[in-house]
DNA sequence: CAGGACATGTAATTGGTTACATGATTGC
DNA sequence: GCAATCATGTAACCAATTACATGTCCTG
């Protein structure tokens, strides 16, 4: 719904940004989206008019209601749920006797590879769009973008300590 | 089904276990337990001796079977997928125009306290349990608690210098 | 005598994935 | 001619949460 904040959209549109910056940290299959667009829509939360195009299906551009900008103020101002923290990688650890230990390296490698490359995607999209860094003065629009971009960088390089370090360790 | 590799435990200590320091990258509720518990039972994953005690009800002893050291072993071999990141908190941040930047910082400030208080007590089980550091020589399983605890320490203090930096920006 | 630990579950619902389905248009 | 893009969805299933349920013992 913070999606339609902005500007009415299709599902496709969503499904189109979630595939793109947006799914750092957020992501939905077409199939979720079309299903929560068309609950939100009986709930009143949004609403759609219907853009009839030749050749290819009609478009649904949805947009956001009052009633759904309440509900979605209601939500921002409740604190963030603590959600499971659920690490796959932490538990095969524990299996490491099992399956023995080169098993368990070979994947912390690979992985710290694939970290390596999206930290480096991160930092080129930095030095291209925000140089100089933002200040207090701009506009919180182009702040929250910078701090997604940011929370991606932080966390990948954090990644990639601690891959590191395991790896050390087991080695 | 990992933790029963050690040794059988109840539904009841399971839950304990994810109450305590096993909590911190895998949780469940007793509900999801004692579920999982009987699919993988039916499944021949697990087996149980019931244990029959006056007073209180009886205690299900589950112990991991052939079949589920093999299924279990398997599933170790295979990489982690890769699981979607939901965050929540960089959703707020696009709606800071909508409730107010002061409302997200003062939400940010609230987060920041508890990672802190939270790096506070893994540094203390570090220094208590950890000191010194794990070397090569060390068993699997202490190299696994020791780089769990890391884990969480690098996650942590990875938050809180996020959490800062935004502050910082939107102040 | 109230509240928590002990110990197990069922039922209903939500949130999400996987698989299946349709059908024209555009580019290689 | 084949794959990809555009654009929407349904159906079945799995994972997880929330709410509801039971009953004893021990501690303050």
């Amino acid at each position: 719904m913070s999606l339609l904040v902005e500007t009415e959209k299709s599902g496709y549109d969503i499904n189109k940004q979630f595939a793109g910056s947006i799914g750092y940290y957020w992501t939905a299959s077409h199939q979720q989206i079309y299903k929560t667009l068309a609950t939100m829509q009986h709930d009143g939360w949004v609403e759609f008019r219907l853009m009839e195009q030749q050749g290819k299906p009609d478009k649904k551009f949805y947009s956001i209601t009052q009633t759904g900008l309440q509900e979605l103020s209601n939500w921002a101002r409740q604190p963030v749920k603590p959600q499971a923290e659920r690490n796959e990688l932490l538990i095969k650890l524990l299996l490491a006797d099992l399956v023995g230990a080169d098993v368990i390296i070979t994947e912390l490698e690979q992985l710290l590879g694939q970290q390596q490359k999206t930290l480096a995607e991160y930092q080129h999209i930095q030095s291209e769009f925000f140089t100089p860094e933002p200040t207090t003065a701009q506009t919180l629009q182009c702040k929250a973008s910078f701090l997604t971009l940011r929370y991606g960088i932080t966390s990948t390089t954090k990644n990639i300590h601690w891959l590191e370090e395991a790896i050390d360790l087991l080695k």
